[in-house]
Parts: structure tokens; C-alpha cells; sequence
DNA sequence: CCGATATCGTATGGATCTCATAATATATGA
DNA sequence: TCATATATTATGAGATCCATACGATATCGG
């Protein structure tokens, strides 16, 4: 250990960087096994509502991002667009989602959520949502900032690491 | 706004109040985001292996929380027992994991990784790595230490609100 | 305007996957 | 020992995925 170097001042800095590639390696430790915690809790929400865990991340993205085309959210979802007719006639046919011709382009298709239905969802995360609160309670402004811009670069890391991939064909 | 009211300290006490629900709402939708990129990430990295989502999860549970029987893997993929006999027939196909009878109960089998092929998950992780490291770099140790407990929290939050609807039948 | 071509969503069908149930092998307890 | 419980896997009916094809519409070059 420090204790027997001879440079006492090097052994710090050594020390140090050790010390944050732990941490480093804790986080993205951590942040993966968040990852797969909360793909199981969707997991769980989604099996209540008779949704598989594929259509429940489409009925989310739709959610999320608004009235879109299936080749859109095929795109988005990382699926094939013959795979999302399937996706969206189950969920269409549970009543989660309509689809409209769009006007300006007759091919086309706008897939839209029908919000009445959201509560259902939204009770489902009550749970989590609470927790996440009372976590939330337990930092200050300036924490709460912190963690928010933290969690949105890694998202765009995880956005560009997720597109490299997928362009270099 | 807050220059029509007759008490000042009292709009300012309720502007925190709604900055804080705006922080926390916004962290909220961060995570769930953030939840989305790396499952596409996923996504990506197993087809890139040729490895189905659910069948990668799996492999990655075996990965990370060592050898385990088949059907602890599935209570903890959230998937039915025969399913899991499929999910790991074709993972011992493509030379992921290997069978073993556990000898102390020859009904079990323990599955276990073969660490050889684990370069080829973590090369494609690579970009997200470096990515995260980088992110990681902008932060100091109290930071990165604030960060790890705050994604650790959220797991444990996770983990009960999966567990708490996974129980209520 | 017209014809060629591109794009959108979806139908089709074969390969594959899921999962309830049954079957097999082993363990456990009375 | 025998009945019962447990771990895993076989079976097979039904559901799903996706490469491909198709019909409808859009777009573009001439």
C-alpha cells in the first residue's frame, strides 16, 4: 500500500485515479443494473395490462413522442416495419391506439394514443412514482440539477453509441 | 407572477415548491428516457451477435449474477420456466453458456457463462464505455459518489415497485 | 401530362418462439 | 417404502417475426 512507497506525494495522485476509476465503474455498474430493474418493472406494468414487453415499449414511445407513422416508430423501436402492422393491430385492437390516414400523404399513417387510457398506466407506476419522489425529496436544487444533466448526457451517450452501431453497416 | 401577490415570502416558499416538483418530474422523465436508450442500445448489441432481447437479458443476468439454476433465471427474467428451456437451448447453440448437472441435486443444472465470448459483448459496449467514462471525467469524487447512491436508490426503488405489483395476485 | 421509380403500410406464409401441460428424473418426508 | 414435491425438459397448439410481395399513392425527369 502508500505505506511503504517511497514517494508519498505520487502515491496520492495514484491513489486518486484509482479511486475514480472505481467510482467510474461503480456508476456504469449501477446504471446498468437500474437499466434492467426498471425494464423489469415495465415488465411487470405491461404483463398487467395483457401488453407484451415489445408492444408496451411501442404503446410508450407513441406516449412519449407524439402521434408518429409505424415506419417511424419502427425505426425508433429498432424494429422490422412488417413486425409493427403486427404490434400495432394487437394494440389497436386492445384499444391503446387508433390510426388515422394523414391527410397529406394518403400512403401514410399517423398512430396516436388515446390519453383516456393512460391513467391505467400511470396507476401502475404509482409505486415507483412515490419512491422516485421521496428519493427526490432527499436532495436540494442544485443535486436534483445535477442528476437530471448527468442522466440526460448518458442518454445521448447512449443515443450515439446506439446509432454508431447501427449505422456501420 | 410572483410581483401581483401581497407576500412575497410566501410566493417565494411555493416557487421552490414548484421548481422542485419541475426538478423531479424532470429527473423522472430523464431516467424513463434514459431506460428506452439503453434497451435499443441492447437491442442493438445483441442483433449485432445475433442474440434475441430476451434471450441476451438472460444471458446478461448469467453474466452478472453468476451461475444459477433455469429456473431462478426465470423468476429473475420475469419469463416461464419452458420458455427458459428455449431461451438457454439457444444460447448453448451459439456457445454462450454451457449445462451443468448440480451435483448436489442431480434435478438442478447450473448455468454458467463461458467468459471466452465475453470480449465480444463488451468490444460492442466499447463506444458507450469510452462515452461514459468521458462523462464521468466532468465530475469530481463527491459527484460521482452522489451519482452512483442516487442510481443505486433508484434501482432498490425499482426493485420494490416491481416486487410489490409482482406479488399482488 | 406521363411513365418510371420510390415510398408507405400491410398481406402472405414459412420459420421460429411462447407457454400450458405432461413427462421424466430426482429429492424429501411420513 | 411410498406418496408427494421439485427441477428441468418434451410436446404441441397457437402466436409471433420478418423477408418478400403487393396495392396505393407520391415524386420526379422529360
Amino acid at each position: 500500500m502508500s505505506s511503504v512507497s517511497q514517494d508519498g506525494k505520487q502515491d496520492e495522485k495514484q491513489d486518486g485515479k484509482r479511486q475514480r476509476r472505481r467510482s467510474t465503474t461503480a456508476i456504469k455498474e449501477s446504471l446498468r443494473e437500474l437499466s434492467i430493474q426498471l425494464s423489469l418493472l415495465n415488465h411487470q406494468v405491461g404483463g398487467r395490462l395483457g401488453v407484451k414487453d415489445a408492444d408496451f415499449d411501442c404503446l410508450d414511445l407513441i406516449n412519449r413522442h407524439g402521434p408518429m407513422s409505424p415506419s417511424a416508430l419502427a425505426r425508433r423501436a429498432g424494429q422490422h416495419p412488417a413486425t409493427m402492422t403486427g404490434v400495432l393491430d394487437r394494440l389497436e385492437r386492445a384499444g391503446w391506439i387508433t390510426r388515422e390516414r394523414d391527410p397529406g400523404d394518403r400512403r401514410a399513417v399517423q398512430v396516436r394514443a388515446l390519453k383516456e387510457r393512460n391513467t391505467e398506466i400511470f396507476h401502475l407506476y404509482a409505486g415507483m412514482n412515490a419512491a422516485m419522489d421521496d428519493l427526490c425529496a432527499g436532495y436540494d436544487e442544485a443535486q436534483l440539477e445535477l442528476l437530471a444533466e448527468f442522466l440526460d448526457r448518458a442518454t445521448t451517450a447512449g443515443r450515439r453509441a446506439t446509432d454508431d452501431l447501427a449505422e456501420q453497416d
